[in-house]
DNA sequence: TCTCATAATGGGGCATCTCTCATTTTAGAG
DNA sequence: CTCTAAAATGAGAGATGCCCCATTATGAGA
C-alpha cells in the first residue's frame, strides 16, 4: 500500500519528490516562524528552488498551508491510533488520547509548533484534530461515564485545554501537564476529580509501554 | 477624580481629544478586522486625520495596540468589580466572574471581538485578563473549595475556557454557554459537577439583579 | 491684529509579499 | 546523440504597509 513508487514514471517521481521538498521546507519554516510569518519565497529558498517553481506545485500559499497542516495531523493521528483502540471505556480513551497527543507534540516539536501556529492561523485544523476526540467523548457519554452531552461548546472547550497543554509543554513544562490536561478533560466532561484521576492513572501503564518501545 | 479636564489648557485638551479619536477609531476597526488586519493609515482615516498625524500620538503601531487592549480590559473590569466583591467564597467569585466576563463581552461585542483578536495577536493581554482570576482562584484554594493548587497551567487552562466561551457567545451561542464555562472552571479546579452547578446557580440571582439595572 | 509654537498634512522612501511569465535548463524517449 | 516536453528559473509587476519629514494650517497669547 505504501510502495506506489514502482508504478511512477521517472517524470512523475521527480514531481512527487519536488512537491515533497516544498512541503517539508514549509513545515520546517512554519513551525519556527509561524504560518503567517513564512513567505512563499522563503519556502522556495529553503527547498533550494526558485521562487516561481512554487507555483507549479501549489495554486497559492493557502494550498500549501492546508497540505502541511493535513500532513501533520495525519502523522500525529497515525502515531496514536493502535494503542487508543485497545481501551474499551470512552473515559479512558479520552484521557489516553489527550495525554498521547500532547506527548507526541512535545516529542516532535516541529509538529507541535506547527499546530500552535495553525490553531490561530488556520482554524480549519480544529476539525481534523477534534475528529478523534468526538468519537471518544460520544462513546463515554453512551457508556454513562460522562454527564455532559456532546455539543460544539464542549468540544471547543476540550480543544482549548488540549491547546493550552501543548503550548505549556512546548514552553518547557514538565510531562506532568499532559496528565493534568487529560484529567481536566474528564472533569469538564462531568467526572469527579477523584474518578478522573483514577481513570487517567489506569492509562499510565499503556503510556509507559509505549515509552519503552 | 474624573473631571481632570478643567485643569487642562486648551492645547492639552485638544491633544487629549485627538489621541482619543485615534484610540476609538483603532478599537472600532480592530474589533472588526482584527489587530493585524488593521493598518495605521486606516486608523488615521477612520479618525479623520492624515496618515502622519498618527505618529505624533503613538510611537508605532504596537503602542496603540497596547493602549487599546489596556483600555478595553480596564473597561470590562470596571463593569464587573463591585458585584463580584460582595461574594465571600472563592468558588462563587470564580463562577460569577467568568459568567459576567463572558456576558459583558457579548453585550459589548466591540470589546469582545477585540479580546478575541488580542488573544492571538497581543498575548500580553492574557496577563491583564487573568489578574482578577488569580485572586479569586487563590481565595478558593485557601478556603478549601478547590483541590487544584494555583499555577501557570491551571490559569492558562481557565483562560482557554474563558476564551472559548467568549468566542462561542460572539458566534451566536446562547447565554447558557457563559454559565457552562463558569461550571467548567469550577470542575477544572477540582469541584464535582454537582457542587459546581450548585455554586453557579447561587450566583444567578446576582447576575439577574444586574440584568435589570 | 500679529506672531510663532504646536498640530496636522500627505507624499513618498523603503521594505515585503504574492503571483506571473518569457526564457532557459534538464533529462527521458526515440 | 538528438529532439522536445516538462521542469525550473528569476526578474519584476502590482499591492500593501510602516514610518519619516518637509511643508502648511491653526489658534492662543501678546
Amino acid at each position: 500500500m505504501t510502495g506506489r513508487k514502482a508504478s511512477l514514471s521517472p517524470r512523475e517521481a521527480k514531481r512527487v519528490r519536488t512537491r515533497q521538498r516544498l512541503t517539508e521546507a514549509a513545515l520546517r519554516l512554519m513551525s519556527e516562524r509561524g504560518i503567517n510569518g513564512t513567505s512563499v519565497s522563503e519556502i522556495a529558498t529553503e527547498a533550494e528552488l526558485a521562487n516561481g517553481t512554487f507555483y507549479l506545485y501549489f495554486k497559492d500559499k493557502s494550498e500549501i498551508v492546508a497540505a502541511v497542516c493535513q500532513a501533520v495531523t495525519l502523522a500525529m493521528h497515525n502515531e496514536m491510533d493502535s494503542r487508543r483502540l485497545s481501551l474499551e471505556e470512552g473515559s479512558a480513551r479520552v484521557a489516553f488520547g489527550t495525554q498521547q497527543f500532547i506527548e507526541i507534540a512535545a516529542a516532535e516539536p516541529t509538529w507541535g509548533r506547527l499546530l500552535m501556529s495553525a490553531f490561530t492561523e488556520f482554524e480549519a485544523i480544529k476539525d481534523d484534530i477534534s475528529r478523534y476526540m468526538r468519537l471518544d467523548v460520544a462513546l463515554g457519554v453512551e457508556q454513562g461515564c460522562f454527564t455532559e452531552s456532546v455539543d460544539e461548546f464542549v468540544i471547543d472547550t476540550l480543544l482549548a485545554i488540549l491547546r493550552a497543554g501543548i503550548e505549556a509543554r512546548l514552553g518547557g513544562a514538565k510531562a506532568e501537564v499532559g496528565a493534568r490536561a487529560a484529567e481536566y478533560h474528564l472533569r469538564v466532561l462531568g467526572m469527579s476529580a477523584a474518578d478522573a484521576h483514577r481513570v487517567r492513572l489506569a492509562t499510565d501503564k499503556v503510556v509507559e509501554s509505549q515509552a519503552s518501545r
